[in-house]
Formats: C-alpha cells, sequence, structure tokens
DNA sequence: GGTTTCAATATGTATATACATAATCGCCAT
DNA sequence: ATGGCGATTATGTATATACATATTGAAACC
C-alpha cells in the first residue's frame, strides 16, 4: 500500500469562505478574545472586511447561532453567549442540580486545595506536555446528610490563571469554571470500580462497594482547561444521557 | 409568477419553508418510508413541489446533509445514508468492533431466546403502553476466551417483525438492528453495579464485583424498538465519549 | 476491446436584491 | 415627565441568477 499524496489541506486556502468566516469567529469565541456578551460586528462590517455578500456573512452567523455559541437580536446585532453548561450535550451538569432535583438539601464542602508545579500524573491527566502551575482540588458534595459525590479536580492554571486566587469554599470548582471558561471540546471516560478506603471513607460506604466514576477533560481552544473525577456510590447514581441523531 | 400548486399549507403553522422541507423528509427518513439508500428527489424537482427556489430547497437538504441522516452526492443526487451507528454520538458501538480493537479475538454466544407476550416489567423497560410481542435475548460476548460483556436485550416486534424470525445465532442482535431499523432517540442509563449470581457466573468474576451497567433504550419515529442492558466487568471496560459544544 | 474525451447533470457556493419582522431610538404631543 | 408613534436598523427569509466542481454516461478514438 502507498502512501496517499500530501494532499495537504492547510488552514486557509481551500475552505469555503462561509467556513472560513465561521472558523474565525468561533476561534475568537473560544480564544477568550470575544468574551461572553460581546457584540460581534454587524453583518454589514463582516461584508465589508470580507468583502463578501451579506448572505454569506449571514450563513455563517446563522450557523453559529444555532450551535448555540452565539445570541442574534433583531435590530441589536450578535453577540457571544455566555458558556452553555454541558448539561445540553451530556446529562452530567452541576451536581447542585442534581442533589436539588431530588428534592434534597444541598451542601459542598472543600476538602483540600493544593496549588502546585504539575507532576507527570498531573500532566498525563490534564493532556498536557509542559510543566505548569496547577490547582488540585477535592471537595465533598452532599444530598442532606449523606455524601453524594466526591470530587476530585485540576485545573490548570496557565489556561485560568484567576482559578489561583479562588478558594472555593462557597462556591464549587465545576459552576465557577461553567460560568467563566467557554469550552470547545470535552471527553469523558465512565467505569465502575470497587471504593478504596480512602473512598470509602469520604463517602461513608463499605470499602471495595461498587462506584461509578466519572472523569472530565475539558479544552477549550486546544487548551486543556480542567480534570475532573467525580466518584459516585453506585446505588445513588445513574447517568442518563439522551440523543438524538443530529439536529435540524 | 402564476401556477399556486398549493401543496397545502396546512394547519397554519409559522414555521419557515425550509424547516418545514426539512421536517417533511426527516419525517419520511424516519418513519421507514423513505428507507437507507433511497434517492431523495433532486433539488429541481422539490423546488417544483414545494413551489420555491433551489435555495431554499438546498439550505434544507444541506442541513440534513450536515445532521448526518442523509448525503449527497454531485451529479449522483442525495441519498438517504444507512442508519449511523450510535458511534458517532457516543462511543458505545458494536461490542466487535471494541474487542478487536484490542486485538482480542471476537465471538459472540447467545444464551436465550424466548418470544413472549411483553410483561409489565418489558414494557416498562421499553417504555410501551400497550401489551404486544418481545422478544427477549441473552448473549455473551467474549474477548479471546475471556467474557468480555454480557447483553441483555428486549426487541419490540410490533415495532420490527422481522426480528421475530431471527435466530440471532450467527450475528449479535446490535449491528442486526443497525443495519435495519434508523433510530431517533436513544437514552443511555449508566450505573455501576455489584455483580450478582447471575452475572457472575456468566462473566466469570467474583460474585459482588463491579459492574458497569450500560442500558440503551431506542426510539424510531416514535416507536420503542429496543432495550438493551451490557454488563461489563469493571476492570474490562471504560466507556469514552467526546463532545464538541456544536458543530458548525 | 479498451481508453480517452467530452458534454450533461446535480450539487456547492456566491452574488445582488427584495421585502418582512422585531426591537430600539428619538421626536412629538399631551 | 411620559406615553405613543413613526423612522431606523439589524436580522430573517426568500428569490433569481451565475459560475464552479465533481461525477457519470456515452461518444470518439486508437
Amino acid at each position: 500500500m502507498s502512501l496517499v499524496e500530501t494532499d495537504d489541506v492547510d488552514g486557509g486556502e481551500s475552505l469555503s469562505l462561509h467556513q472560513r468566516i465561521l472558523s474565525d469567529i468561533r476561534e475568537k469565541i473560544l480564544s477568550g478574545a470575544w468574551a461572553p456578551g460581546h457584540r460581534i460586528p454587524f453583518e454589514h462590517e463582516l461584508t465589508a472586511q470580507y468583502n463578501c455578500s451579506r448572505m454569506t456573512v449571514n450563513k455563517a452567523l446563522s450557523q453559529l447561532a444555532k450551535g448555540g455559541l452565539i445570541e442574534r437580536r433583531r435590530r441589536s446585532g450578535s453577540f457571544v453567549r455566555q458558556p452553555q453548561s454541558q448539561a445540553a450535550v451530556l446529562e452530567l451538569h452541576d451536581i447542585r442540580i442534581e442533589v436539588e432535583a431530588l428534592g434534597l438539601p444541598y451542601r459542598c464542602e472543600r476538602l483540600e486545595r493544593v496549588k502546585r508545579r504539575s507532576s507527570a500524573e498531573d500532566r498525563a491527566l490534564l493532556g498536557l506536555s509542559a510543566p505548569g502551575p496547577v490547582l488540585a482540588l477535592e471537595s465533598l458534595h452532599f444530598a442532606g446528610e449523606r455524601p453524594f459525590a466526591l470530587e476530585q479536580r485540576l485545573i490548570n492554571l496557565s489556561a485560568v490563571p484567576e482559578a489561583g486566587d479562588e478558594e472555593f469554599l462557597e462556591i464549587a470548582p465545576g459552576p465557577w469554571l461553567i460560568g467563566r471558561v467557554p469550552w470547545s471540546e470535552a471527553e469523558h471516560r465512565i467505569r465502575a470500580m470497587a471504593a478504596d478506603d480512602t473512598i470509602a471513607d469520604a463517602l461513608d460506604i463499605e470499602a471495595s462497594a461498587p462506584c461509578l466514576v466519572v472523569e472530565r477533560r475539558t479544552w477549550s481552544a486546544e487548551h486543556p482547561v480542567t480534570h475532573v473525577r467525580f466518584v459516585y456510590p453506585a446505588e445513588s447514581h445513574t447517568l442518563v444521557a439522551r440523543f438524538t441523531p443530529s439536529q435540524g
């Protein structure tokens, strides 16, 4: 078998114009250059900027709106939306909401908070290649009096330096991040495991009882943002994800 | 322009035209009226049928193509795609592929096959309201010599009557269904549990060892099609799902 | 017979244009 | 002030048109 010629699609050439506009704008948003709430140039401005017709610009912006990255308002313009919670994609959202949906009082206790230079393991979890500062957090989420989930999180401080100044006593790191960092990609790993002593102790369950473990890595515009591991006692939790093949 | 040829603006929906075209076609595909491989009318035919411009039709068809329901080929037309495996959405596909990706030989053994009128429990699992015939299957998937996953499946024979004539000795029910029934919606429930004696026995693990359980319900155009439960030994399996907020 | 060439065809992308619709601003009259 | 009202503005949808591009089927050629 011979290798395929490197028919090399380099960054910009072969893209159609409306796709180029689309990815330009998306990049601006995901990189944070255009923060949530920022007004995107009007169609007629982009028309001038890209030297194309309004229909072409409109197609790109409509697509971004359908994707949920921006919001369009007549007479006012188009705006970068607040970062959408992952809930829309996988029903794996704010634990507070899960707990309150059960009709139980929610509480979150921060167990640990350490700022450090990333260890090799940290970098593996986050998907970082170079060393840098990270924040390691451990929190316990309660439903009523019972522990509901243990959260172990790493935050890449190079990507989210503000996190280094936050104590996370009043707010859980999940909601904090969702409200600040737009995400471009997330990966979930879901598995079952037997509770080790640390986990059993924190969750107040028997050692070696089955647990559901959900790990999530999140990127924003190619940069790793956070790695989080949730450990749920098996009996307390079922993940539900509902899909349609695609949207129309 | 003359010629009214109103293809009936029924009900008086406030849908835009291209959205109406879009949902008309989607309905035809999901209901099975247009089977996989079926050629969708050419743009110029739809243009005549809906009495609108090609751009409008093109917008609708492009959107369906982007969503993956249809495939467009220049000079040939647009075709209903083979039902896409759920893999595209949640990496939870054919177990054969998972096993072979590990470099291990795959084998599937059918343990049980029972045709019966749905019990109350069957109906609860499938989401059926009225009684009707169902097919209950139990299969064991092997990776090499080791059991890899236990599959317990219910198929709604009212929705897929052909399944009643299939023995499922040569082919696993998953791939069989994916190749035949287009799905419009799927729901996953994922949890951890301790193996009971039956499961421990089938999977050849210790009783009360942690297992990952994945249950999936699938609908096609509002009709429940199948409910399946996969039980994996914890150490053999991690689910991975990768998302982007939306596509553009 | 087998290969090359070419024209026909359906889709892909872009343009200019038109009118509808919703939201907002500012003016005016009370 | 303030409440109403029209003008303005940006987006929403649709049209007709043009040309590019990929693919196919058949004619032309060696």
